[in-house]
DNA sequence: CTACACTTTCAATAACTTCTGAATGGTTTT
DNA sequence: AAAACCATTCAGAAGTTATTGAAAGTGTAG
């Protein structure tokens, strides 16, 4: 494979992707491009290699900044701006982990905490209410706990201390 | 708040946050339903309760067991399928995490697995994609053994907890 | 064999999400 | 002060996904 059709192939495949991630389609493309780009793209040019228009590529880019895993380089003499994206994979998996946690450990949290409010009755139904909520809302606890502690670690850590631990877990 | 009340907005609440979690939202809303039932439910029961149409019932009880969260009860002198909600959550959490692993870590690494095939050359686009492809590639191998290990780490535990169980009842 | 009681499938359509392109707004150059 | 340049917003268009309801399929009992 050359490398022309491994890079429209990796856009096109990270694309793809990005719906099952929850990412959008034209999210994760512009993503992608950025990631294999070795220069940082104006909106003009990234407009123009994905054949979508301005208001699309604002829009995302500026999603992808929200997620910190893509930045803004200003030039000095130039009014335009250019973006290139978090080249450190394990960063970038983080940040992306880091904004599932919101989305879907935080709401979820969030409403067991309010269901705990529920008066419990002796019925069988408001028992195994009771019980769902209460299981639930402590597994939710856990896992957030558990994804904190990961966030908090560098990619250095990853890295070196991950794969030993692994290799502990592993042989089970 | 009292047990009915509770019981509407726990439904209502797994439904919205089933979207953000790659689950649609009757699926999460019927999973929520029998989650929170001491009973198991008819298809009939399921769409009045939910007030949706039978094909929806259907499709969607049979994707939760498919994802082995949801099984199915026949009784004797009835031809009626009945529906009931693994209770254990850490149970329904791997299988849901399963899910996932599958849907999005699988196609991540086929789609790498290939990208590999890319001749590398000493641009420095060229170099840019063989990189990114080569840490991707080795971030999702690392995801992909961490969530298998889990996932046999739990049927592990949970293997012993049985076999505890059975010692107690049945000391061999 | 026929009626019955259910489950499954599927084409049409409804609901939701994403994208466009034109309008708006702010800043710098002439 | 006007033109040029670029970012941002947003209402409607296009595209995608979920839902319905009716038809087809399956198995059982009379």
């Amino acid at each position: 494979m050359q490398v022309q059709e491994g890079r429209d192939k990796f856009i096109q495949a990270w694309g793809t992707l990005g719906s099952s991630w929850g990412i959008n389609r034209t999210m994760a493309q512009i993503h992608a491009l950025l990631l294999i780009s070795h220069v940082a793209m104006s909106t003009e040019e990234i407009m123009e290699s994905l054949g979508i228009s301005r208001g699309n590529v604002n829009m995302n880019v500026r999603s992808l900044m929200d997620w910190g895993i893509v930045h803004k380089e200003l030039r000095p003499g130039d009014r335009k701006e250019y973006f290139y994206a978090e080249k450190d994979i394990y960063i970038t998996a983080m940040k992306i982990m880091r904004q599932r946690r919101k989305r879907e450990l935080e709401p979820l949290i969030d409403i067991m905490t309010q269901l705990k409010q529920v008066k419990p009755d002796e019925t069988k139904e408001g028992l195994a209410l009771t019980k769902a909520v209460h299981d639930i809302d402590h597994f939710a606890q856990q896992a957030d706990t558990l994804l904190n502690a990961m966030e908090k670690m560098s990619s250095n850590w990853f890295t070196q201390q991950f794969l030993t631990l692994l290799k502990k877990i592993k042989p089970i």
